[in-house]
Order: C-alpha cells, then structure tokens, then sequence
DNA sequence: ATTAGTAATCGGAATGATTACGAATAAAGG
DNA sequence: CCTTTATTCGTAATCATTCCGATTACTAAT
C-alpha cells in the first residue's frame, strides 16, 4: 500500500532539518508552528503525513512513551529517555547499552526482540531547582 | 483538586478484580465489555475515571507504550513488558531488575528518576509460528 | 435506622491528537 | 515541455479520552 518511490519536498526535508539540529524531541505541531512562517500554506496533515514518511525511511523515530502526544527523534541509534513528569521535557540518556540488551533479552524469551524503549521517568534538573 | 476520601463502588472493585485476575494488560472499552453484562448501565467514563482513581491510590499502572490506546496493570512491582507489533499483546518479563537500575541511573544524572519504563518491542512467540 | 453531605454514576457532549479525503499542485523522468 | 503521479492543502472524520450536569448511592453522624 505504500509508495515505491518518494520525491524530494521542501517541506520534508526542512521537517527532517529542523529534527536533525534539536535535541528536544518536538511534536509534530511545534514543527507546524517553526515551519509556518516559511511556508504560510502548510498543513498540519503535511507534517505528520511526512513524519510518517520519514519513519518509514528509517530517519527517525517516533517516541510515545510519557505524553498523550507524540515526539519524533532524528537521533536513530539506539539509545534511552528521561523524560520530566512535571515539564514533559525530554532528554537523551546513553548510559546503557540498548543493543547490548537486545542480544542479551533475546537469550531469554521465545518472543523475537527487535528493539527496546527505555525510559527512565522523573523531575528533571531545572524542575528540581524550582523547589 | 483530587478528594481526599474514596468510597467503594461495585464498578470500582470489580475493575480492580477483574484486572487483578488477568495478565493480558487489558484496554478500557475491554474492561467496560467485560463489565457491561453485570452493571448493563455502565458508562465507559466510569471505567475511565475509575482506572484514574484507581492509579492514583497505586493499585494499578497505566501503560501507554507500543499502541494508540492506554493500557492497565495491576501487577505495581516494576517489571519490563513485552509489546507485540504484529498482534498488540503485552506480556510480562521479569529478567531485569528495575529497581536496581533506578538506583544505578539516577548516580549518573542530575535528574531525579523516580521509575523506569522498560519495553521490549518484537514479534511474539504466536506471531512468529505464523510465518 | 434516618438523614445530610458529597463522591460517584450515567449519558452524552466536548476535547485533542491523529488520520483520511478529494481536488489542486509540483517533483521527476522522458 | 509533457506526462505521470506523489505530495500538498484544507477540511472533515476518527478515535481514545475527558468533561459536564443531573441523578444516584456511599458513608459517617445524628
């Protein structure tokens, strides 16, 4: 059902930029809003239609652990979240080794892991100072 | 803005009881088909807020990694799941000691971590004799 | 047991994130 | 420059979840 062939778009190449130059791992109406003002006729649809593109092509990620919404990560290697309960922020977290893991969880289930979402969950540096 | 006291209802009890007598993580509108025979005027915002509550007095965890829709447990000892991407089912591991990692993690960053969301995400044992 | 106070229920409407639609547009190859 | 069709835009639809107001039913105190 999906395409073969994917076409070079202003707007998904600037969506995979805007990705590939924060650390914050936006949601897809914070890409609306930066974008907006470049292209004044974009559609919401747009992003998440090419998000889901992009995810496809193995550009990003999309992380759903934390919020009722979701965040896309153009940092594809494997690696954990922390994610803040109070501000919602998130950061990247690459003390262990998730394909490590992988390996070492596959020796013991029947079931075939492909991949591993680790979050570590809690109040963050600045939500901290704020108390 | 919470109420300080509960009181017990059939809905809320039999919510706990039957998600304490089953390891399949089941969904809200699952629970509510569950119920609806027993309590025919069930309102499937009651099967909601009552997971809420529930949640907040620490009797259950609400997953929402691996699909759209939320899941809940009743099994609070921090464990790692297993989510299937071809079927949807989540399974139980044990082979990892979460709270251990805690400890471990919040050594290494300037982030209070409270809890660990730990998925493996794959093909299930099922899934795989499919194929 | 009765009553008063107020959680909790039900039903339906509202919300918010995401997806689907159809007509118009614009990549990309010939 | 044409043709093809992937992509866009705008809007409507979807889906899980939350909120609302009127009614019901726990619970503790009388």
């Amino acid at each position: 059902m999906k395409s073969e062939t994917y076409r070079n778009t202003k707007q998904r190449s600037r969506i995979l930029e805007i990705l590939c130059h924060t650390d914050s791992h936006p949601t897809a109406s914070w890409l609306y809003d930066q974008m907006k003002p470049e292209f004044p006729s974009l559609s919401l649809g747009t992003v998440y239609r090419n998000l889901g593109i992009l995810e496809e092509q193995g550009l990003l990620k999309k992380l759903r652990s934390g919020s009722t919404f979701d965040r896309y990560d153009a940092n594809t290697y494997p690696h954990a979240h922390f994610c803040c309960t109070e501000c919602g922020s998130i950061y990247d977290m690459r003390d262990v080794e998730i394909p490590d893991m992988v390996q070492t969880v596959n020796k013991q289930t029947p079931h075939n892991v492909l991949e591993i979402n680790l979050s570590y969950m809690g109040i963050c540096e600045e939500c901290l100072k704020k108390k």
